[in-house]
DNA sequence: GTTTTCACG
DNA sequence: ACGTACGTGAAAACC
C-alpha cells in the first residue's frame, strides 16, 4: 500500500466553508462558521484517509507571477468580506495548533503549490489527494494524484472524487485537456478571459476532438461550428494567453518537503483549547484521549466513610464559602460534591450510611452553617434546601446570565472558560461516548469528576464574578433584583396552576372532528390525499397542481405560510381551508394534548420560568410554554378556559397597559409622546392625529390602526420593509408613515438614534436598570445583519426595561403577598402580565397588591397603568 | 438535527 | 443588490 499525503487549498476551502456553513459567531462575537466548516471538512478528510503527511496551502495576498504578466485582468474578485477576513488567521492559529504544516509562497498561487507538491509525492511514490473547492485543480488529476472537492449543503459535507476516468467521464477530456478547455472558455471568478463567443459545450467539443488549442487552431478550418471556427481564428492569441493563465505550475520553488508534513499529535492541548475557545461543541469528543489528564483532579477525592464524612463536615463552621453541587440521577441525590478550599473538593456518593436524606440534611448543616454557598441554579437546588438561605446562596448561572446573556448555557466549563481563565473538562468530555455506551454515565469516576469540577469551578467564580458584576453596574440588578427573583420563580413553578383534565379532552375531542371535516374537504378539492402540513406537499399542491398565483419565497420551495394564503384567501375559498386545518391542528397538537401530558397528580401543571435565557432580560417559559396559550381567536381562547383557579379561588389578572411605549415616552422624553399619556388619550389615536395630520376626533379606524403598528414598529426597531410587510403597503408608504412619524415625535427619532449610536460605540446597550445586551451585530460588514444590530438596539432597552420592570413588581407582589399573610400565589407571569390565584376573602387586598407594586415599579415620567380583572377561569379574567 | 409554521408578548 | 420587523417555545415534516 502507499502513504497517503493530503493536500488542501486553504482558501478556497475556507472560503467554500464560509459560505456554506450558515453564518454564526461564538459568545464573544467572532465568527467562526468558516472556521467550523473546514474542521469538519478536515477531519471527514483525516478520517476516511488516514494520510501520514498531510499539507494546507493557502495564497499569499501579492499578485502572483502568472497574474502579474496580465495585470490587466485581475481586480474583478470581490475583496473578502470581513466576516471571513477575520477567520484567516484564527483558522491558521487553529491548524498550528492541530501540528498541521501550512505553506504559502510570495509570488505564486496556492494552486502552484499544490501541483508542485503533488507532482513530487507523486513521484516519491505516494498516493496523493487534493482538497479544493476549485475545479481548475481538475488538471493535476493523474494516475496517483486524484482531486476531491467537497460540498457542504443542508450541514453534510459530501465529496465529489475526481481521478483521471471521473474527470474523463463527467467532462470528456483528459485532466491535461482540461486546461484547454478552460483556456477557451474562460473563467470570470480566475480572472481567464477565454476566447468570447465559445462557451463551455463549444470549447469541450473542440477540445475532445482536437486535443488542444494548438492542434484545434491548426484545423480550425475542420470545425464544424462556424461561431467557434471563427472565434478560435480570430482570438487565438487570447487562448494561448489564457492557457497560460489555466495552466497550474508544478515546479515552484516550495519550502516545504513533504517528509515535514507528517501528520501527528493532532488532538493535543493546545487545539482543543481553541476548538472550546471557537465553541465547537460538536468537535470536543474528538479530543476525548487527552482530555483524562488534568491538573486539579489530584485534589479531587471520592469521600464514601460514614465517619470521615461526618468528620469533615464537624470543620464546616469554620467555612467562609462553599462551591456546591447537587448530583441527580432521576430527580434523587445520588450524591453532592463540596469545594471548601483551593485544594479540598469532595464527591460524597449515597452509599451505605450515607442516604439521600442523610445528605439533604447534610447540606442545609452546610448553607446554614457557610458564609456563602455558590450554586449553578438557586431555582433548582432551593426544593433541597429547607433552612433560611437568605443572602447566602450565590448563583453564578445567573451571574454569567447577566455578563452575557446571549450564550445558550452557562454550565461550569463556560464559566473556568469565561471568568476564570482555565479550561475544564465539559460534560461531553467526561462522559465521553455516552451516547454509544450508556455505562459511562454510570461510573463512578466520571460521575465524581463531574461534580468535582461543578463544585470547583462554583467555588472559584464568586469573586470574579461579582468584580466584573460590579464593573460592569450590574451588581445591584443582580442582588436587587435576579436574586430575590428567583425565589419568586421557585414559589410560581412549586404552586403550579391548575388545569381541568377533563374540559381539556372534551375540547381536544371536538377539535379532532373539526379536523376530520376539514381533510375530507381538502383532499376532495385537490383531488386526493397528502400530508396538510407538509409546506413541500402543499406548496407543490396549491401552486403546481392548483395553479395558484404566487411564487417562491424560501430556500426550500415555496412558501405557504399565513400571511401568504391570506393574501390567497378571497379568491380562492379552497385556503381558507387549509388556513382553519392549520389552526385547529395546532390547537389540538400543541394545547389540548400538549398540555394534557404535563398536567401532575395534584391536577395542576408546574411549568418552568426560566431567568437564562432570553437576550433582552425577559423570562422564558418551558415544559409546557405558558406563555403562548391562544388568545387572538374565540377557538383558541378556548383553551384559556380551563385553566381555573383552585376550590375557593378566583383568578385575579393585572396587565400593564402599553408598557413599552411608555417606556419609550420615558426614556426619549420626547414632549408629545409624554404629553399624549399625560392627557390620557388613546395613544394610537393620538399618534394617527399627528402622523396624519388631522383632528383628533376626525381619525379614522384605519387611520388608528396603521398608527398602530407604526407605534409596534418603533418598538421593534422601525425599518421600513418591516412596516411595509405588516401594513401591505409599499415601501415607500411606509418610509413616509415613518418619516412623518419622527416629524411628530422628534424627541424619539433622537433617542432611537442616540440608542444606535451608544450601542455601537459600546458593543452593547443598556436598559434603565442596568442590564446590558451586547450586539456584535453591529461590527458585522454585511449590510443585513448590521441592520439587525441596529433594530436590536432600539428595541433591547425598551423591551428590557419593561422586563426589568416587571421583575421588580413581581418581586414585590410577592413580598407583599406574603407580608400581609395572604395564601393568594402568583400563578404565571406573561411578559406584561401576572395571573394570581386569589382566595375569595383576598381578591380586593390582592387586587391592591397588583396594582399598586405593578405601577410603582418604576418611577417614570410616565404613569404606568394597569388593568386588572377578575374571573373564574383565565379567559374570564383576562 | 434542521426547516417551517404558528402560538404568545 | 442585499432581504427583515423585536423577543420567545413547540410540533410536524423531512432528511
Amino acid at each position: 500500500m502507499r502513504d497517503k499525503l493530503v493536500l488542501i487549498d486553504g482558501h478556497s476551502i475556507l472560503n467554500r466553508a464560509f459560505y456554506g456553513v450558515p453564518d454564526f459567531t461564538n459568545s464573544e462575537g467572532t465568527h467562526t462558521n468558516a472556521i467550523f466548516g473546514f474542521l469538519n471538512i478536515l477531519f471527514k478528510i483525516i478520517d476516511e484517509e488516514n494520510p501520514k503527511y498531510l499539507c494546507v496551502a493557502f495564497d499569499v495576498h501579492q499578485p502572483t507571477f502568472r497574474h502579474e504578466m496580465y495585470k490587466e485582468y485581475k481586480g474583478t474578485r470581490k475583496p473578502m468580506l470581513p466576516e471571513l477576513k477575520q477567520q484567516v488567521p484564527l483558522m491558521k492559529e487553529m491548524l498550528k495548533a492541530l501540528n498541521i504544516k501550512t505553506t504559502e509562497l510570495a509570488g505564486f498561487e496556492a494552486d502552484d503549490i499544490l501541483g508542485t507538491l503533488s507532482k513530487a509525492g507523486e513521484e516519491q511514490g505516494l498516493e496523493v489527494s487534493v482538497i479544493s473547492g476549485d475545479r481548475d485543480l481538475l488538471q493535476l488529476a493523474t494516475e496517483h494524484v486524484k482531486i476531491r472537492i467537497p460540498k457542504t449543503k443542508k450541514g453534510k459535507t459530501e465529496i465529489e472524487d475526481y481521478n483521471v476516468t471521473q474527470v474523463l467521464e463527467k467532462y470528456s477530456v483528459t485532466p491535461k485537456e482540461f486546461i484547454d478547455v478552460k483556456a477557451l472558455m474562460g473563467d470570470s471568478s480566475d480572472n481567464i478571459p477565454g476566447v468570447p463567443g465559445i462557451g463551455e459545450k463549444g470549447a469541450t467539443t473542440i477540445i475532445s476532438e482536437y486535443g488542444s488549442i494548438e492542434n484545434a487552431f491548426e484545423h480550425a478550418d475542420d470545425i464544424k461550428n462556424k461561431r467557434n471556427r471563427e472565434a478560435l481564428k480570430e482570438h487565438f492569441d487570447m487562448a494561448q494567453m489564457s492557457k497560460t493563465l489555466a495552466t497550474i505550475n508544478t515546479s515552484v520553488p516550495v519550502e516545504v518537503k513533504i517528509s515535514d508534513c507528517v501528520l501527528e499529535d493532532m488532538f493535543n492541548k493546545e487545539a482543543l483549547a481553541m476548538v472550546k475557545k471557537f465553541e465547537f461543541k460538536s468537535m470536543i469528543s474528538k479530543f476525548d484521549s487527552i482530555s483524562t489528564e488534568n491538573t486539579f483532579e489530584e485534589n479531587f477525592k471520592i469521600m464514601e466513610d460514614f465517619g470521615e464524612v461526618e468528620n469533615l463536615l464537624s470543620e464546616i463552621q469554620k467555612l467562609k464559602k462553599v462551591g456546591l453541587f447537587i448530583d441527580l440521577n432521576n430527580d434523587e441525590i445520588r450524591g453532592i460534591s463540596i469545594t471548601i478550599s483551593d485544594d479540598e473538593t469532595y464527591y460524597i456518593p449515597v452509599s451505605g450510611f450515607i442516604t439521600g436524606e442523610y445528605l439533604k440534611e447534610k447540606l442545609n448543616y452546610i448553607v446554614s452553617n457557610a458564609v456563602e454557598v455558590s450554586v449553578n441554579d438557586i431555582k433548582s437546588n432551593l426544593r433541597f434546601v429547607e433552612t433560611e438561605t437568605e443572602n447566602k446562596l450565590f448563583d453564578a448561572g445567573i451571574a454569567a446570565y447577566l455578563l452575557n446573556p446571549l450564550k445558550s448555557t452557562y454550565e461550569y466549563d463556560d464559566i473556568a472558560r469565561d471568568y476564570l481563565e482555565f479550561e475544564v473538562p465539559a460534560y461531553d468530555e467526561i462522559f465521553a461516548n455516552y451516547k454509544k455506551d450508556k455505562s459511562v454515565l454510570e461510573n463512578i469516576d466520571n460521575i465524581s469528576k463531574y461534580a468535582s469540577y461543578n463544585s470547583y469551578v462554583l467555588y472559584k467564580s464568586i469573586e470574579p464574578l461579582k468584580e466584573k458584576l460590579e464593573n460592569e453596574g450590574m451588581i445591584d440588578l443582580y442582588e436587587k433584583i435576579e436574586v430575590p427573583l428567583t425565589y419568586a420563580l421557585y414559589d410560581m413553578e412549586k404552586t403550579g396552576i391548575k388545569v381541568e383534565a377533563d374540559s381539556l379532552k372534551e375540547y381536544g375531542d371536538k377539535l379532532a372532528e373539526s379536523i376530520k371535516t376539514l381533510e375530507e374537504e381538502i383532499y376532495k378539492e385537490a383531488g386526493h390525499e397528502f400530508k396538510i402540513n407538509s409546506p413541500k406537499q402543499l406548496g407543490e399542491i396549491l401552486f403546481n397542481e392548483m395553479g395558484l398565483p404566487g411564487g417562491k419565497k424560501t430556500k426550500t420551495g415555496y412558501s405557504t405560510s399565513a400571511d401568504v394564503l391570506e393574501k390567497l384567501k378571497p379568491d380562492y375559498p379552497f385556503v381558507e381551508k387549509i388556513l382553519s386545518y392549520r389552526q385547529v391542528t395546532k390547537l389540538k397538537s400543541t394545547y389540548a394534548d400538549g398540555l394534557a401530558g404535563f398536567i401532575e397528580e395534584d391536577g395542576r401543571i408546574h411549568g418552568k420560568f426560566n431567568q437564562t435565557i432570553t437576550a433582552t432580560g425577559r423570562i422564558s417559559s418551558t415544559d409546557p410554554n405558558l406563555q403562548n396559550i391562544p388568545v387572538r381567536t374565540a377557538l383558541g381562547r378556548e383553551v384559556r378556559k380551563v385553566f381555573v383557579p383552585k376550590e375557593g379561588c378566583v383568578f385575579v389578572d393585572a396587565d400593564y397597559s402599553q408598557i413599552e411605549l411608555r417606556i419609550l415616552a420615558h426614556m426619549s422624553d420626547d414632549e408629545n409622546l409624554i404629553n399624549a399619556y399625560k392627557e390620557a388619550k388613546d395613544i394610537h389615536q393620538s399618534t394617527a392625529s399627528l402622523v396624519f395630520n388631522v383632528p383628533l376626533d376626525e381619525v379614522t379606524k384605519e387611520q388608528r390602526s396603521n398608527a398602530k403598528a407604526v407605534n409596534f414598529g418603533i418598538v421593534y426597531g422601525i425599518s421600513s420593509f418591516g412596516l411595509s410587510q405588516d401594513l401591505s403597503i409599499s415601501r415607500k408608504e411606509a418610509d413616509k408613515y415613518i418619516k412623518d412619524y419622527f416629524v411628530s415625535y422628534p424627541g424619539v427619532k433622537k433617542y432611537l438614534d442616540d440608542a444606535v449610536e451608544s450601542a455601537k460605540e459600546k458593543g452593547y446597550s443598556v436598559t434603565l436598570f442596568g442590564r446590558r445586551r451586547p450586539i456584535p451585530e453591529l461590527k458585522s460588514g454585511n449590510f443585513m445583519q448590521k441592520s439587525f444590530g441596529e433594530r436590536v438596539a432600539m428595541n433591547a432597552p425598551i423591551q428590557g426595561t419593561a422586563a426589568d420592570i416587571m421583575k421588580i413588581a413581581m418581586i414585590n407582589v410577592d413580598k407583599a403577598l406574603k407580608e400581609q399573610n395572604l395564601k393568594s400565589k402568583i400563578v404565571l407571569q406573561v411578559h406584561d402580565e401576572l395571573l394570581v390565584e386569589a382566595y375569595k376573602d383576598e381578591v380586593e387586598q390582592v387586587k391592591q397588591i397588583l396594582v399598586d407594586n405593578m405601577k410603582n415599579a418604576a418611577d417614570l415620567r410616565v404613569a404606568l397603568e394597569v388593568e386588572v380583572e377578575v374571573g373564574n377561569n383565565w379567559n374570564e379574567a383576562h
